[in-house]
DNA sequence: GCAAAATTAGGTAGTATTACCTATTTTATC
DNA sequence: GATAAAATAGGTAATACTACCTAATTTTGC
């Protein structure tokens, strides 16, 4: 597997009509000193256009942008450069511009809602092969467009004890507390809570809380 | 104040009928370095014994004991030994018998469900003077018993800040993440969920989410 | 305008969670 | 009984939260 570095770093262009939005994503890939920005483009059309110039690792469009949208920026880079991988990061949760951007080419979908450090991971994982959506965006996708992402038709299974935990941690228990009552290590509740937070696609204990106390309402 | 160490603990004296109980409540107790057990009773008369021959600076009485009961007891210490500080620890979450037990002389009232630091910690403010109860305590007893505690008819006040921070915490965002979208040091948003923490009675995050979502459906 | 309440935020330190990874042991299920 | 899924739990490190305390500004109500 590549390997990136400051020396020879994973090569990326932005595209997004509001500067403030590129600032933003300019100052969230900085922390990743493996990530180099080759340039930035205001529109579909001027993204195509530095695609075709740098060849980058990764293209980072957004959707709704003027002249060219990236939806058709997307068909275009993928006819002329299709080694670079197309990451849509946009606000539309819809299912209809999901299909779209998938359909034209998109390896992946983010939502602007996105954090920072999920941001840099999604990149490296689209570079490593797998296809990155988050995770309210997975719940829309039908699943033709993704065939060897997951078998299932996007079930959360939570399994027995998982559920126990979960109802621990709802009710305001510690992980401590938590493997105390169950008999088990607090490094046993601790994979439970992290593989529940990954299943039900949160990233702490209050989604977790959110998740189960509106669960049960 | 009076300070208490190894050498001048803090003296106190158990009464529950169930020795798993009075294990646990050894165990919790011991984790203070500063306290010391001087006698344990399995029902209310011995714990009037107890307290007649050690004068001890806290009781700690179970309600529900055979031969006398915690409120029994209460009232013939509070008649022998009135320094000594009554701490009444039960499951009984119902007016009834908080009234009957704050009547008859007890300074505190806990239930059972209560975590080990919070126990330790009762004591320690007991000790200090102030009287202590469980919050979910303090909104069954009537103001009458406890005309200094709280002027106000123990309504809980959030104000417009706190609630903007605990529907951030609700959806999961952490402390920098409010702190940046409200504009204000991060040190700002971790005061305001320590108020809103004591204010609602919780102990950490998972409590404020719980609240927060059940509060709104 | 003044007093009270609210908002702000630093200090300090301990505790808990999160983010992965790996790997062994149980338990179901076919 | 083989295989997969679930449950167990350690390693390591970074990040986040919790527990108080103190105190300076604002804001608000009377």
């Amino acid at each position: 597997m590549e390997i990136f570095s400051e020396e020879n770093p994973l090569r990326i262009i932005l595209a997004d009509d509001h500067e403030v939005v590129r600032a933003g994503l300019r100052r969230i890939l900085s922390i990743d000193k493996s990530i180099k920005i080759m340039g930035e483009a205001s529109n579909g059309a001027e993204a195509v256009e530095l695609v075709k110039y740098h060849k980058p690792d990764v293209a980072l469009l957004d959707i709704l942008m003027p002249v060219q949208s990236g939806i058709e920026a997307t068909e275009a880079i993928k006819k002329l450069v299709p080694e670079t991988l197309i990451l849509m990061l946009t606000a539309f949760e819809d299912s209809q511009h999901v299909e779209l951007a998938v359909a034209a080419g998109a390896d992946g979908y983010l939502t602007k809602d996105i954090d920072a450090k999920e941001l840099v991971r999604s990149i490296h994982r689209l570079i490593k092969g797998e296809r990155v959506f988050s995770k309210n965006i997975i719940n829309i996708i039908q699943k033709k467009y993704i065939p060897d992402y997951d078998t299932t038709p996007e079930a959360i299974v939570i399994t027995k004890r998982e559920q126990q935990v979960l109802n621990l941690v709802a009710v305001g228990k510690t992980s401590a507390e938590i493997a105390d009552e169950l008999n088990v290590s607090i490094r046993t509740v601790e994979s439970h809570r992290y593989n529940l937070m990954q299943k039900l696609g949160v990233k702490n204990t209050a989604g977790l809380v959110r998740y189960a106390v509106l669960k049960s309402t």
